[in-house]
RNA sequence: GCCGGUGUAGCUCAGUGGUAGAGCAACGGUUUUGUAAACCGUAGGUCGCGGGUUCAAAUCCCAUCACCGGCUCCA
């Protein structure tokens, strides 16, 4: 074995290097780096991995010093507050046990087991104060190779802590490791199995915050046992923790559900059963518009349109499959005549069924068939979201029937409708290509010349596209797209999948130019997705103030006087033949306090009439956002409106 | 489905064992208004539903329904 080198050489994230003497650490190279580093450093990120910034360096590492002001940190803040959580919850309930502690994407949560007591939402400002002492404490976090695990196994199951027993049990080859948590005197207090890494020392945690409470499952199987589990999360400075939590209140005010009470949206009741949509006259014109929209862009690509039972009889979902692998997600039977019927859950097996009424040759395909399908699916009562997850809502859904050589071309031709639909509403995106998973069915080479296919297409459209590998149904691989509304959240809502399945039961097929008969090759896309969904989703996009080409109602009058009010008839008359929606508040209100209602029902303009523009002939236009326009002739108003509209332009924000 | 929370007027909420309240909305009247709330008045509730405890229940207990948060992010 050769001798140990005395010195070793470390590489920079600027290309330097740094010699050191054998046996550093992280925090021994940010102090030989600069004392101002050294004191800001919590952390080290050593060839790539996120490590601890007492964890010793090696020669020829690559290694760069985390500091607050790197995103990253914020993984060892709050994993760390993690364990100072589970140690509070424990110093309060002696009786709770730890199961897991992980971060989350804007925080953290663990898991206990606490016999005989449950956590109410008060227990968390307890739980707070506890953690407060012991993040001023400053105890030390430490790294502890486990040097017998038999021993600490049996140690775990001795203090009861009966899950870190088993994830030691299971982790036992991986050289696991504690976190021991020491007070001044250097002392072990507390620890925790688990890999790490960690902040040194707890005062570095000084905001934040407890959030809520919920259950959760032993390793999220329901057969195992019901934890409680305390979510949370932290930041390096108050403020931090406050813009988060404003962002929180903030988006909680664009909650659909909130807004469809203020603005009429629509309801759910209890005597009709949950998760059933009841779409008011204000949303229902929003989705009217989205639906014509739809219609036109798809006349434009040459989809057919078509309409299919609601009801049929279950013998269509058992050769689809779909009541031996979606049972459990399909409403009950219904017997007609002694015979099973079901609502559907899918449109697919009856856009087959239309596919299926006559042979098809090679030159009638590619077929797209379009339908604004409704489908019933029975998801578990606790699921239930407002609008975004219901039981009966409407798919955009298509399917087209092609050739396996024109496969590509369908699916430029869908991501490019894709573009375009969610351009209109301001929508950027990424895609998501899930490849085959290990449960699959046809073959490997079938799957590879799709999976090319959507690959190819993806990058001829200039798509950026991250791979879910294996992330693919078993019949289909697909493209997952994701939109990013106006607050950068997440929704999944595009997927274009190509099913490998319903072709092979249904038996489709068409006859190519070689006079054989060739399978037929079906894809599924929805771009909307359910149209509850996206009109849930599109009401907290747009904070409830829908762009005028969207705006339940575009347009309000609001009449001065008695005197204008023939006048303002005249306009509103006027307006709504040209089929905008306009609406005339000519109540004996003062001009504020209607002026303050049609705002706060978020309607893109108000037109004020009175004496001055009954003898012009013309509006005081006030926008939403802009505030008042001026006077302007009532014919360059529509002329406005109608390009606004045309242009499906969005609001102007610029007040 | 499971865990925790909530359910009072159309809406937002107060009321925690002793005669159901407020603001806004609604309705009636006065006011005829120039860019985010005029004034006066009236009406509106089996306190989610069902059972129980009690002299007495919105309030305590049980059951049930609905809603809200969570149940994926791996020592």
């Amino acid at each position: 074995m050769a001798a140990e080198k005395e010195q070793i050489s470390v590489k920079l994230p600027d290309g330097s290097v740094k010699t050191l003497p054998a046996g550093s650490t992280g925090a021994d190279l940010a102090n030989a780096i600069s004392p101002s580093l050294a004191k800001a450093a919590v952390g080290t990120v050593i060839n790539g991995k996120l490590s601890d910034l007492y964890a010793k360096i090696s020669d020829g590492d690559e290694v760069r010093i985390l500091t607050t002001k790197d995103p990253l940190s914020l993984e060892l803040l709050r994993h760390s507050s993690a364990h100072v959580m589970a140690q509070a919850v424990q110093r309060l309930y002696p009786q709770a046990k730890i199961a897991m502690g992980p971060t989350t994407e804007d925080g953290f949560y663990y898991d206990f087991e606490i016999p005989n007591y449950k956590l109410v939402p008060e227990d968390l400002e307890k739980i707070e104060e506890e953690m407060k002492k012991i993040c001023q404490s400053g105890q030390k976090l430490v790294r502890y190779v486990i040097p017998d695990v038999d021993k600490q196994i049996s140690e775990f199951k001795e203090q009861g802590e009966k899950f870190k027993a088993e994830l030691l049990e299971e982790h036992r080859n991986a050289r696991p490791t504690l976190y021991l948590m020491q007070d001044k005197e250097g002392k072990t207090i507390w620890n925790d199995l688990c890999k790490g890494p960690h902040l040194p020392s707890t005062d570095l945690i000084k905001a934040f915050k407890l959030r809520k409470l919920s259950g959760a499952y032993w390793r999220a199987d329901e057969e195992k046992e019901q934890l409680q589990r305390v979510y949370a999360t932290s930041f390096w400075t108050q403020k931090d923790l406050d813009d988060y939590l404003y962002r929180i209140a903030e988006a909680e005010k664009r909650d659909h559900r909130r807004l469809s009470k203020q603005l009429d949206l629509f309801s759910l009741h209890e005597e009709t059963g949950p998760g059933l949509v009841f779409w008011h006259p204000n949303l229902a014109a929003v989705r009217g518009v989205i639906e014509d929209f739809w219609r036109d862009e798809h006349r434009k690509r040459n989809y057919q349109f078509v309409y299919t039972p609601h009801v049929v009889s279950e013998e269509l979902f058992a050769i689809s499959g779909h009541l031996e692998n979606y049972g459990e997600n399909m409403f009950a039977p219904m017997d007609i005549d002694g015979q099973n019927y079901r609502v559907k859950p899918m449109n697919c097996p009856g856009h087959i069924m239309i596919y299926k009424s006559k042979p098809h040759s090679y030159r009638d395909l590619p077929i797209r068939l379009a339908e604004l399908g409704t489908v019933y699916r029975y998801e578990r009562s606790g699921t239930l979201h407002g609008m975004l997850r219901v039981r009966a809502f409407t798919q955009d859904d298509t399917h087209i029937f092609c050739t396996p050589e024109q496969l590509e071309g369908e699916i430029l031709g869908v991501l490019d409708l894709t573009k375009v639909l969610m351009s209109a509403f301001g929508y950027t995106y990424k895609a998501y290509l899930s490849t085959r998973p290990e449960k699959y069915i046809g073959t490997i080479e079938q799957w590879d010349k799709v999976t090319n296919d959507l690959k190819s297409a993806l990058e001829k459209v200039g798509l950026a596209y991250d791979i879910e590998e294996g992330g693919g149904t078993f019949y289909a691989p697909k493209i997952d797209i994701k939109l990013f509304d106006a607050i950068g959240r997440e929704w999944q809502c595009p997927t274009i999948q190509v099913d490998m399945n319903l072709p092979e039961r249904f038996d489709i097929t068409y006859i190519g130019e070689d006079g054989n008969r060739h399978r037929t090759v079906m894809i599924h896309r929805a771009i909307l997705g359910s149209l509850e969904r996206f009109c849930g989703g599109l009401i907290e996009h747009y904070a409830g103030a829908f762009p005028l080409w969207l705006a339940p109602t575009q347009l309000m009058i609001i009449p001065i006087a008695e005197r204008h009010h023939e006048k303002a008839h005249e306009l509103e008359k006027k307006l709504r033949e040209l089929t905008f929606r306009v609406k005339m508040d000519d109540r004996s209100e003062t001009i504020n306090y209607r002026i303050r209602e049609a705002q706060q029902d978020q309607i893109p303009y108000m037109l004020v009439i009175g004496d001055k523009e009954m003898s012009s002939d013309s509006v005081a236009v006030r926008h939403r956002r802009q505030g008042d326009l001026g006077i302007m002739p009532i014919d360059q108003f529509i002329d406005r409106i109608k390009d606004e509209v045309a242009k499906r332009t969005p609001d102007k924000t610029s007040k």
